[in-house]
RNA sequence: CGGGGUGUAGCUCAGCCUGGUAGAGCACCGGCUUUGGGAGCCGGGGGUCGGAGGUUCGAAUCCUCUCGCCCCGACCA
């Protein structure tokens, strides 16, 4: 697709013709990578080792993980939470006042710029959004506020692995929240809280908040959340209650403080717990409500109080003029690592099956005789009223045997696949597939069409 | 960071033990035939054998050093 083919001022919908894209997949696993996300992600184009730990994200790949990214910024905007773009290269005095710069150990990168200054590429951004907190702020009017931005963080891990999973790169977002006091501090946490959930839930995902360690602070505000997949790398004993769970039609409004909490209360009175943690004896489940699977660390949001605001001076005046250390929580959810846990959760043995909220395109068109007149023909104009009618596209339209392409398509997992060959045609039928199910529809193109414009089910 | 493995064409790998100047399948390019689940035949292109040093008439192969990558463990979004 050219630019120019749009008028000026037209929203452009992603469409794509397979023989300009750039989508190197392969038929053979490579080597390198063990774990089922890892292959499939190698496989089917979407990212490239550069370095160990270290990715490139190709076409395919980086709509997935804008995709992902954008479902997170919206809910995070949508509890209140304000996104700016802290830097990735921080000075390395700003951590020693925290009194981090020697704590954080070998996992920090640390470089020293032309002058002989020390920096390092951030690892995590507390102690900046603190001070930048701490400078625009004075007074207990300035809170509660939440701060979060999405950018790429290193972490110098001994042993990167699994891909994406868990890379020395990777994309994070991180979101801050400042309250003049405890009370304040929870129903914030509580609305990052509600935000995962609902979070994950748009993405298609099961997931499962499990208490845990809050370190040195202590208290109960310290959840990590768990998405199911089989492939998990953590055992994980739950409630029913949490795989039942149904946000589609559920209202939240994040400033009635009794609904969130509402929420809140309902999922951590609830059961969950690591096989380290489980003891069956002790279980208060009955067999019924408890359910056994396997989960994938996607996020973690915890309280820890004046930990940062304290040694950093972060301080406003409050209603009687004292001087008050704002008390903080901080809340991550790993956006890389959900472009592979996704596909944990999401798979089979063809390929990916990417859930609709997060899927690179949404068709997958497939000509089953490119350079015949009238498969050509059918599939431009399919291409084109896909196209017009917003819904994203991925024609293959390339010179590749019916076998080649059909397991090309199953391997990125598109949500549908729209098959037009000859013999179809000639009884004026074109073939809609769901890739999840692997149901096959004969249709019109008109039909299929509009099937494909109808919301996601 | 301990233990193990590996590095040869874009991908998967053989060749190494026993030194003689590099191969297969897939992918790619051209031609013909095919065409509804990774096609067939013919022809073709592509490799500093991770790097450096050494032994030798001769090194992908033997020796030394070095770098990268992978796996198990400890650690972790």
């Amino acid at each position: 697709m050219r630019a120019s083919e749009w008028p000026l001022g037209e929203t452009q919908v992603s469409a794509m013709r397979r023989s300009q894209y750039f989508l190197p997949t392969l038929k053979e696993n490579p080597a390198e990578a063990q774990i089922v996300s890892h292959r499939l992600m190698l496989r089917a184009g979407m990212i490239r080792q550069e370095s160990a730990g270290i990715y490139s994200w190709l076409p395919l790949g980086f709509r997935v993980l804008q995709r992902i990214e954008q479902i997170v910024r919206e809910e995070q905007d949508a509890s209140g939470a304000l996104e700016v773009l802290m830097p990735t290269i921080q000075p390395a005095d700003l951590w020693r006042k925290s009194g981090r710069y020697d704590d954080y150990g070998a996992e920090m990168l640390r470089i020293k710029d032309r002058h002989e200054r020390e920096m390092l590429y951030g690892p995590t951004n507390e102690e900046m959004i603190t001070e930048m907190f701490r400078a625009g702020v004075k007074s207990y009017r300035d809170v509660p506020r939440m701060m979060y931005h999405i950018q790429w963080k290193f972490r110098d891990e001994v042993r990167p692995r699994f891909g994406v999973m868990r890379g020395r790169e990777f994309l994070m977002k991180d979101n801050y929240s400042f309250d003049l006091d405890y009370e304040g501090a929870k129903q914030s946490y509580n609305k990052m809280f509600v935000a995962y959930l609902r979070t994950f839930a748009r993405m298609g995902l099961k997931a499962i908040p499990m208490q845990a360690d809050s370190g040195p602070i202590g208290g109960d505000m310290s959840h990590e959340f768990l998405i199911v997949a089989e492939t998990g790398e953590s055992q994980i004993f739950a409630d029913r209650d949490f795989l039942d769970m149904d946000w589609k039609d559920q209202k939240v409004d994040y400033q009635d403080a009794e609904q969130i909490g509402g929420i809140v209360k309902h999922f951590t009175s609830r059961y969950a717990a690591t096989d380290e943690k489980h003891d069956p004896a002790k279980c208060p489940l009955s067999p019924d409500r408890l359910v056994e699977a396997r989960g994938i660390e996607v996020g973690h949001i915890f309280y820890f109080g004046t930990k940062y605001s304290k040694p950093l001076g972060c301080v406003v005046s409050g209603a009687n003029g004292e001087q008050i250390a704002v008390e903080m929580g901080s809340y991550g959810i790993g956006v890389s690592r959900l472009t592979g846990a996704i596909i944990e959760a999401s798979h089979d043995d063809a390929g990916i099956i990417w859930p609709e909220a997060v899927a690179p395109f949404k068709v997958g068109l497939i000509n089953l005789r490119s350079g015949d007149a009238k498969c050509d023909a059918a599939c431009a104009d399919i291409y084109g009223k896909l196209r017009q009618a917003g819904i994203e596209v991925l024609y293959d339209d390339r010179e590749e045997t019916a076998g080649g392409k059909f397991a090309d398509m199953d391997l990125i997992g598109l949500p549908w696949q729209l098959i037009v060959g000859p013999r179809g045609l000639a009884a004026g039928k074109v073939e809609l597939k769901e890739r999840r199910t692997g149901k096959r529809d004969e249709l019109s193109a008109e039909d299929a069409l509009a099937r494909l414009g109808r919301p996601a089910a």
